[in-house]
DNA sequence: CAATCCATGACAACCGATTGCCAAATGTTG
DNA sequence: CAACATTTGGCAATCGGTTGTCATGGATTG
């Protein structure tokens, strides 16, 4: 028996002919580019990478070949060979909470204004998801942003370590952080609540995990002290609609006038608790939230509440990471953002009730 | 002067000398547990990915080493080598729409269920965003799920030509389809209004491009003249708060009663501007809504609403496309959902109001 | 004991780019 | 016109896997 060669097809042929097969467009490469223009890969490459490392009539020849076949490069093949993944990863506890909207919104603005692409994931709250996920970004992603993390200090340093990190609503000392000034807010929040009389206040804690809750507190309860009223702290309460029930039932049962929730979805919640319940607001019980979030304007009441630039915090918590990741860009990247807030007075706060 | 050889350094050499300058350890690769357990490297991606293949024993092995050096799989290097990316685009026309917070949430759950990253991306309601978005994903994702799609049925199907798609709310021949069956739920939220004495209805439209929109509109005409009552059609309104004000005082100038809003958001905005004119709801004019999103029910009043199971059309999207991806799993995939809805009578609908 | 078969694992090509190095081509200068 | 500087562009290695092909060896079978 004779011995047959089977000719052996090069990329392109086979690739010709798996299209042929398929009756399917495929995507062109560089390859593709550099057969047109009679020129090396490499130079294609360089032509659209590094303009200037290339004859200005090649180059042109090569844009208007790229151009022709609708040439986009892969970024996997990219990532490989560069490192660089052009992707971003954006951390966030919970996907459904309004709060983050805004601030996906953001990140997305800003990071596809740059070219980067938004890898969102859900860490459900939990910090063992928050962490396999960051391992796993670590490899596919080229920075990652982390909101409300619940990892840490520690973990949350090693993980910078590993890859550029900026961190929202977190401060640890070493990890660039955006962080929204809600605590001085809650000074705000009190001296209205004062103003209209209140004198026995509550904060409906949020997650015994989450800084930004630890920190309103201890603002709050300075300020408390400052101005010699009394503050309780009640809770901690999941940051939900769904435990404003609790946190309402706690508030009236602790004999407060006014309360100050950790955020808009437990001063919601409680504002549809009370409700059910016949205590009015804000004539007998005053609520105030935090953060502004989509639905705080036209609940009913409508929420008094501490206002976030939510949105532009997603924008700069981005910048701080691009910063990071092209130290070229001239000035020194800042390590740290604040972002003022203020308060949005509406119809949930209402003068203390005359003693019964 | 003498000729200085470099010495050509390995690969694994060069790792060596990059972890010790940088001091980060480098992610393990196949190479590394191929070193330890002294097999070639394609024996380690056998074991690891067609346990079959490999011996029992040496299997063990690579295992136990790839467990100690905490070996994760490079996703770049295995799109590149095996075509598929092991992600799946989500395009969303408006990622702050609260509709769609439901909606990706019950993508990411499923997606990450089998094994899948979900890339996210907000098409900001462009067309020209949605098809650039798609032939971006195109090489970076095995699939596309696409809501509310703003582009042409031909378009649509060329894409589909190219990738695996599944639409939600997006109805074209050969596309495999989610669709949320609220055309049927108008005629039920129609005899809800008719119940109640309301015969002058309006209908407040949303985008153009918006083939839900239509749908709904012909159901509710169709079932308007059935039952001999007069439903006009306003708008469009652009699927936003902000436009309810402008659907409020149209509703308003054109003498209905009653209303029916292409979604929550346009509803719940003309509960704003009817409140802010003086016109109550529900003594003046009810009103519907669509969707039951969040904040539809502590809105003021609470609305009255055709709810869908929006997270369920999620999950429901992935597991066709998936099906789609993976054809082996028994069971010929259906290429078209047709998910309920109902109506949720809440404070935003009442009586007609007596003739003047 | 020879012939056959299957399990096993090594080899090498390949995916689509990037990039260091070097040679050829070009232009400049004395 | 020769010598040199500077562009320009090609070659080939590389990223970290996947996968087709093939050689080896032990077990099964007649």
């Amino acid at each position: 028996m004779a011995i047959v060669t089977v000719p052996v097809l090069s990329r392109s042929e086979r690739n010709a002919m798996a299209m042929q097969a398929a009756g399917t467009e495929r995507p062109a490469t560089i390859h593709d580019i550099a057969a047109i223009c009679g020129v090396a890969a490499s130079t294609v490459s360089r032509a659209l990478s590094t303009p200037d490392r290339v004859n200005i009539r090649t180059r042109a020849r090569i844009e208007a070949a790229a151009a022709e076949l609708n040439y986009t490069p892969n970024s996997q093949a990219k990532a490989l060979s560069s490192g660089r993944t052009g992707a971003v990863g954006v951390l966030v506890p919970d996907i459904t909470n309004p709060f983050y909207f805004d601030l996906i919104r953001g990140t997305q603005l800003q990071l596809k204004a740059a070219g980067y692409t938004q890898l969102l994931v859900d860490t459900e709250e939990s910090d063992e998801v928050e962490a396999s996920s960051m391992e796993q970004l670590r490899k596919s992603a080229d920075g990652i942003i982390v909101t409300a993390s619940r990892l840490s200090d520690e973990a949350l340093l090693a993980a910078a370590a590993k890859i550029p990190i900026v961190t929202i609503n977190r401060d640890v000392a070493g990890v660039p952080a955006v962080v929204i000034d809600t605590p001085s807010a809650t000074s705000q929040a009190l001296d209205h609540l004062i103003s209209l009389g209140h004198t026995r206040i509550a904060y409906m804690a949020g997650p015994l995990t989450s800084q930004s809750s630890t920190l309103r507190w201890n603002a709050l309860a300075a300020a408390a002290e400052d101005r010699g009223v009394e503050v309780r702290r009640l809770g901690p309460f999941a940051p939900k609609t769904q435990s404003g029930a609790a946190a309402a039932d706690a508030a009236v049962h602790s004999g407060v006038s006014a309360c100050i929730a950790f955020n808009d979805l437990i001063a919601i919640g409680m504002l549809q608790r009370l409700r059910e319940r016949g205590i009015r607001v804000p004539e007998d019980m005053s609520v105030v939230g935090c953060d502004d979030i989509f639905g705080a304007d036209f609940c009913n009441p409508p929420l008094t509440t501490m206002a976030s630039p939510i949105e532009e915090a997603g924008r700069v918590s981005v910048s701080m990471l691009l910063a990071q990741l092209n130290p070229l860009a001239g000035g020194g990247s800042r390590s740290r953002s604040l972002m003022p807030t203020h308060l949005t007075v509406r119809g949930s706060t209402g003068p203390v009730p005359p003693a019964v």
